[in-house]
DNA sequence: GACGGCTCCAAA
DNA sequence: AACTTTTGGAGCCGTC
């Protein structure tokens, strides 16, 4: 049974479905009846059907109410447009429309709003839900039905994640802040630390005047000393001897704490003892979660996870998924002679044990470029070895590499499609392929498709990864309410899930991290003998996870 | 003062 | 260590 939700001008119309889309019934709700109804029709265990997830669920974890199920019309429609299973439905074709827009509540709410600012037009409001669903399920193969019921039950978990937070500890960031940069500064101020490393850059370079946070007057000091640098990344500072690297590879260092996750950080995003990581499922092309706002839930650095620590009488499971990527490759492309590599535990010393290569270091290396399409230094070098061991797996990231140079469309293994490369580069194509093209546009033309194809390479390896871990998540999900709901997945980092649970259930806790993770490789892969094996690690602080 | 481009860095 | 993929954000700096 379906229902599907939709706002009207008296509250809340919930239009009742059964399985084959015919209509059973409908019922209006007033906007501060609808939670109950919903607590009270879910007995019935139907799948809610809404707009957006992000838009209805946060008002119902607010009162109280779980859903188990949903179609977030806004995602499926997503993948619908763009994959290659439904290029001849009317939903790939039609024009975009409402539907196509980011949602109308997403951004923060109202941070600068004016009193210019009238009431804008909401997109949301134009939408029709009833007949979007059945134009979706009238074009979505029964192929998709993995992936969009994925898709959708991630987003029921970024919103409870959102909802439940990460437990994080102010005053034990504050202590970590204070340690490393000194107290905090006012504002206009560099914290003390920072302030006696950039004196110390300024000596070193003979420079008094110069702002080490202004990339191009810094390049020219260091330059104007004597270095032999053309950036001022790290890593080529990293390779430079001389009295300034030290202090400036500190100060760059501290610089990035303080600005990304310094005391304004913490001002503006723990809340009551929380971190509400604000993930955007389906953010990334390949299917991967992004973030949105100031937070940076997906690339919390490690220097700061001392913060986040268990409440009393908990633990935190932290779980991630060893090489999934590679395993991912070895399982999409059936290359049983890299499965097999991976059957005892390290893939890569499973590659090394082959005889393939010669060192763990270097078999990283090259399924690293293999996956990522490196042509150079020593992991491009590696790569011909690879591809006599694996022939497989190298075909697979080949042919998806061929595929986008020409400007075609890939698939992840559930059927994401890859989005098409802009009009601008089919120019460049055509240009180069003209008579009398000069040999720069070629090469030009040339390294635009190749770049394209590592794009589309990746993808195929990246986006299935990304549907691996929707199905660890959304299995999980399940067996955490299964467990009574006080397991509460807490975190999710592309592989890696973190799960705040009282230390009693610690021990069931990982075993359904487990379990789920052997059931998402049984979803994607059938009965393929693939293992996806986790560091699973209870621990008290985040920063004791690895 | 707003805005876009650029550089740099964090995560996987 | 980068090379090679996907992201988001801060800060600087020139342009309007």
């Amino acid at each position: 049974m379906h229902i599907v939700v939709e706002s009207s001008s008296s509250g809340v119309t919930l239009t009742t479905l059964d399985d084959t889309g015919a209509f059973v019934g409908e019922s209006v709700v007033s906007e501060s009846d609808f939670s109950a109804e919903v607590a009270r029709r879910e007995a019935s265990r139907p799948r809610w059907v809404w707009s957006d997830t992000e838009h209805w669920y946060p008002r119902l974890l607010e009162a109280g109410v779980r859903v188990e199920r949903c179609v977030d019309l806004r995602l499926c429609r997503a993948i619908l447009r763009n994959s290659p299973l439904t290029q001849s439905t009317d939903v790939a074709a039609a024009p975009p429309d409402a539907w196509d827009e980011p949602p109308a509540d997403a951004a923060s709410p109202a941070v600068g709003a004016t009193l210019f600012d009238l009431e804008p037009a909401r997109p949301g409001d134009q939408l029709d839900p009833l007949r979007e669903f059945l134009r979706q399920r009238a074009a979505a193969p029964p192929a998709l039905a993995l992936l969009l019921s994925a898709e959708s039950a991630g987003a029921l978990v970024a919103a409870e994640i959102k909802h439940t937070g990460l437990p994080w500890r102010a005053e034990v960031h504050d202590e970590l802040l204070t340690r490393m940069l000194g107290p905090r500064p006012r504002v206009g101020e560099r914290p003390g630390r920072m302030e006696a490393l950039a004196r110390d850059i300024r000596a070193a370079l003979d420079a008094p005047e110069l702002n080490p946070d202004s990339a191009g007057t810094l390049l020219r000091a260091l330059q104007r000393a004597g270095l032999r640098v053309e950036s001022t990344s790290k890593w080529e500072l990293q390779r430079v001897e001389h009295p300034v690297i030290t202090p400036l590879l500190e100060y760059k260092s501290l610089a990035r704490l303080y600005s990304a996750n310094g005391w304004h950080w913490l001002d503006t995003n723990v809340r009551d003892g929380r971190f509400h990581p604000d993930y955007v499922p389906g953010g990334v092309v390949t299917g991967r979660w992004a973030s949105r706002g100031g937070g940076g839930a997906l690339q919390l650095p490690k220097q700061v996870r001392g913060a986040v620590l268990a409440d009393p009488g908990h633990v935190l499971v932290v779980a991630d998924a060893s090489q999934l990527e590679p395993r991912i490759l070895a399982a999409m492309a059936r290359d049983r002679a890299m499965v097999e590599a991976g059957a005892q535990g390290d893939l890569y010393a499973g590659i090394v044990a082959s005889g393939a290569v010669a060192t763990r270091e270097q078999a990283k290396l090259a399924m690293l470029g293999a996956m990522y399409g490196a042509t150079q230094g020593e992991s491009g070098r590696l790569i011909p070895a690879l591809a006599r061991a694996y022939p497989g797996a190298i075909r697979l990231v080949e042919g998806a590499a061929r595929v986008g140079e020409r400007g075609e469309r890939v698939s992840t293994l559930l059927g994401r499609g890859s989005p098409l490369p802009g009009e601008d580069w089919h120019e460049l194509q055509s240009l180069a392929s003209a008579e009398g093209a000069s040999t720069a546009l070629q090469e030009r033309a040339r390294a635009a498709a190749r770049s394209w194809g590592r794009f589309t390479r990746n993808f195929v390896v990246q986006g299935t990864a990304a549907e691996w871990a929707l199905c660890w998540m959304a299995t999980l999900r399940q067996k955490l309410h299964a467990l009574g709901g006080a397991p509460q997945l807490a975190f999710f980092l592309h592989d890696e899930v973190v799960v705040h649970t009282p230390s009693e259930l610690a021990d069931v806790t990982a075993d359904a991290i487990r379990e789920a993770a052997v059931e998402a490789g049984r979803l994607l892969f059938g009965e393929l003998p693939i293992r996806f094996p986790l560091t699973v690690a209870t621990v008290q602080s985040y920063a004791d996870a690895k």
